[in-house]
DNA sequence: GCATGATCATGC
DNA sequence: GCATGATCATGC
């Protein structure tokens, strides 16, 4: 069959590649599309595929357009309040083969081979639609700057180094940086061996985080760079340093110091009783101009939480995460919750102080959650989704105040389960009575990380 | 002194 | 109005 474009010549793919902006699979495909029923189910990428590029998807190792070096990866959109777009979800590249990995480097590896060069294919995703009626927003190809490229490789590195220590079922994406294993495949996962372990590992594909995929659609949809400071200047330092590293050496001058000290030596003003005086507090040390965001972080999804700990070492409270709504964690499974999402974050601590009533900085420390306590976490998120989904919220009234089944500190040694809201009566829905209230809506409530976890676990590891 | 439920304050 | 970081109040 005679192809609309030559696939062994990557300018007549991308040409023809940009014929899909402003269109839907619908309006770009052959006819025989619709003779298929697409309704809601399958995976748009495919589509693309068969459809539009008109083959059939090859083997695995290759790129999908194999002489030209161009692999082909479509990935939806969701457009923000200002109109702006951002990922939806993380970008999921090929999948890990855990026995091959450990013989490959990085130059050689599968990882490098197929996406050294993608032809990214970003649509809108709409609730409700069917997917041949998403439209087709931005078509452009993807060569990693070569700053990237070294974070890139020392995640790759990272990854392949736990798989080489027989631990490929320890694997979080909160390991790395921008490049992250995240897993893939159904229910429950499919299961594949492991060098060096006799357990069977969680399917895992290479991935890109969401925060480093708005950068491409960012840099793809010509968007202003300016709002960015970056951490690491250039390829040189880039190759010797780590992001880890260039932040430590950069706060370490200041370990021992009050915020006022701080303040003074920084040179910055800041109103210490800002909401933002922390995150502000954080750029001064990192020279980044305060009304930037810090690149690095963004890519790599970093959440920096701030601990001040008592004169004893525990922190002074529990460590807070988004509320969560009662109508949706009965119906998450635990391996796409927000929770688990949440805790394979990689998080810089931020720790002070009290230390004769001032706030001294003590340290500060990148962190991911070990295998081991996330599925500690599990049990805190399985037990709260049972309670909700079985009306089972409120254990006792007593003097008015409800004493409830989420699981407390005695519970988990990880994690607990607490209101976080403005009052009682700010609340979401139920998706059930409750048995004891009979409610219909429960005050919001969220998970906490235990003061006690994060003072043996992280600080003072 | 801590655990748990409740609430406040800021900023978008 | 809401999300988020921070803090309070009460009882054991």
């Amino acid at each position: 069959m005679k192809l609309p474009y030559n696939p062994n010549d990557k300018n007549s793919i991308l040409e023809f590649a940009k014929l899909l902006k402003g269109k839907t699979l619908r309006e770009a495909c052959d006819e025989t599309i619709l003779e298929h029923d697409y309704s809601g189910k399958g995976n748009f990428g495919q589509i693309l595929e068969k459809y539009y590029f008109l083959y059939e998807p090859n083997s695995e190792s290759e790129p999908d357009f194999a002489i030209a070096g161009l692999e082909l990866k479509s990935t939806p959109l969701k457009q923000l309040q200002t109109n702006e777009f951002r990922s939806k979800e993380r970008l999921v590249l090929n999948i890990i083969n855990y026995l091959e990995v450990v013989n490959q480097e990085f130059e050689t590896s599968s990882f490098w081979k197929k996406n050294a060069n993608i032809l990214l294919v970003f649509y809108l995703h709409q609730t409700g639609y069917n997917i041949l009626d998403y439209l087709i927003k931005l078509v452009d190809e993807w060569n990693f700057p070569n700053t990237d490229l070294e974070i890139i490789k020392k995640d790759w590195q990272i990854i392949k180094q736990k798989i080489e220590n027989g631990k490929a079922h320890e694997l979080s994406e909160g390991d790395t940086f921008y490049l992250g294993a995240c897993t893939k495949g159904g229910k429950g996962g499919n299961l594949r061996a492991q060098p060096n372990s006799d357990i069977p590992a969680k399917q895992r594909a290479y991935s890109l985080k969401q925060g480093y995929v708005n950068h491409i659609i960012a840099s793809i949809a010509n968007e202003p760079t300016g709002i960015y400071g970056k951490l690491i200047s250039s390829v040189a330092i880039a190759k010797i340093q780590t992001i880890e590293d260039v932040v430590i050496s950069k706060f370490k001058p200041y370990y021992g110091k009050t915020i006022e000290q701080i303040l003074a030596l920084t040179g910055v003003e800041l109103n210490t009783k800002a909401k933002s005086f922390y995150a502000s507090l954080t750029k001064a040390i990192l020279g980044i101009e305060l009304n930037k965001e810090i690149e690095e972080f963004e890519k790599a999804e970093i959440i920096v939480k701030t601990v001040r700990l008592k004169e004893n070492n525990l922190p002074k409270e529990d460590i807070s995460f988004p509320n969560f709504k009662y109508e949706e964690i009965v119906n998450e499974e635990w391996d796409d919750s927000d929770f688990k999402d949440i805790l394979e974050h990689k998080f810089l601590f931020v720790f002070f102080q009290f230390e004769n009533k001032q706030l001294v900085l003590r340290k500060v420390k990148f962190w991911n959650m070990p295998y081991s306590d996330i599925m500690e976490a599990e049990k805190v998120w399985a037990k709260t989704k049972d309670i909700v989904a079985n009306g089972q919220i409120v254990k006792e009234i007593r003097k008015g105040i409800r004493l409830t089944n989420f699981p407390n500190k005695k519970f988990n040694s990880v994690s607990h389960v607490r209101p976080h809201a403005s009052n009682a009566a700010d609340t979401y829905p139920l998706p059930t009575r409750d048995g004891l209230t009979n409610a219909t809506e429960y005050t919001k409530q969220c998970f906490w990380l235990n003061n006690t976890y994060v003072r043996d676990e992280i600080y003072l590891k």
